[in-house]
DNA sequence: AAATCTCCCTGTAGGC
DNA sequence: TGCCTACAGGGAGATT
């Protein structure tokens, strides 16, 4: 499922095959998204050069140089390059064919994603303007808006709520999902359930690490599929093999042999070793 | 104001 | 070709 790591690998698997390239038709077989495609997107694309494919947050940006699409993949979406036609499958919601032939096939069983178009500065984009910091930009120590300990450590001073739904709030820092929260909060020894104003500048600093760690080696590995997810290529993701404790409830700890429990944590599940995470 | 809950959706797993 | 329910999850919006 697309969090920060399946996202980074999707821009990287598509970008080589449809920068440069010039929109020609803009098919859409089901607009019902999260919100609905936009009815004029093919009108607004076509003829438009896609000129860089970014990424912010776990939202996607290609950029035509007057306008924007923006791209989320919600949970079970995937965007994959197709060099030639294939048949439409009946997730296959949206394809955006290239004058080359080449084709952005958008794919989305549970249509938790989004496909949006924007003529404004990104920055003043309702779904972009309040998002927090990116967790692996090179950090600032000199400026709290950026991914820091400092910036954790202030945030979270007088708060009780739990740290892995802190770290998940995006306000505080975009990109880490349940996922990665879990497997971050284990690496770095701390219990997902700890209330967020409890935990050190040191805590918060080896936090930090591990979430940056994480998600690169998982980007590096690219992406954890576990049902849907495939890369720009149509390839599964490989860190699924290195997960420590998402999804191993009732399994051994890899690092201790203690029996991994499972908590709800605002109502996502939460797993967690109880000897190695305080 | 902060924290928690609900909802959108559908494929899959598990119980019977 | 079994039916039914619970569950998974990002994140906006509602509620407590």
């Amino acid at each position: 499922m697309p969090e920060l790591p399946e996202v980074e690998t999707t821009r990287r698997g598509i970008e080589p095959h449809i920068q440069g390239c010039t929109i020609a038709q803009v098919i859409v077989r089901n607009p019902r998204l999260r919100w609905p495609v936009p009815d004029n997107i093919d009108r607004m694309l076509s003829g438009k050069t896609i000129q860089t494919i970014t990424r912010r947050a776990k939202y996607l940006l290609l950029d035509t140089g007057s306008g924007h699409l923006i791209v989320h993949l919600g949970m079970s979406g995937s965007l994959r390059v197709l060099e030639s036609p294939a048949p439409a499958g009946k997730h296959d919601h949206v394809d955006i064919v290239m004058t080359n032939g080449v084709r952005l096939r958008y794919t989305d069983p549970r249509r938790f994603g989004a496909l949006l178009w924007s003529e404004d500065a990104l920055d003043d984009h309702v779904l972009l303007k309040h998002l927090g910091p990116e967790p692996l930009a090179p950090p600032d120590t000199q400026n709290t808006a950026t991914f820091t300990a400092e910036r954790l450590y202030q945030m979270s001073r007088g708060k009780k709520q739990a740290v892995k739904t802190f770290i998940m709030d995006n306000k505080v820092v975009v990109g880490v999902g349940n996922i990665y929260a879990s497997e971050a909060l284990f690496h770095a020894g701390i219990r997902p359930d700890r209330a967020c104003g409890t935990i050190s500048r040191n805590r918060y600093k080896r936090l930090i690490d591990c979430i940056r760690e994480t998600l690169s080696k998982a980007i590096a590995d690219g992406g954890t599929t576990l049902r849907d997810f495939v890369g720009g290529d149509g390839r599964p993701g490989y860190f699924k093999q290195s997960l420590a404790v998402y999804g191993r409830e009732g399994e051994l700890c890899l690092r201790c042999g203690a029996i991994i429990k499972e908590i709800k944590l605002g109502n996502r599940s939460s797993c967690y070793c109880s000897r190695c995470q305080r």
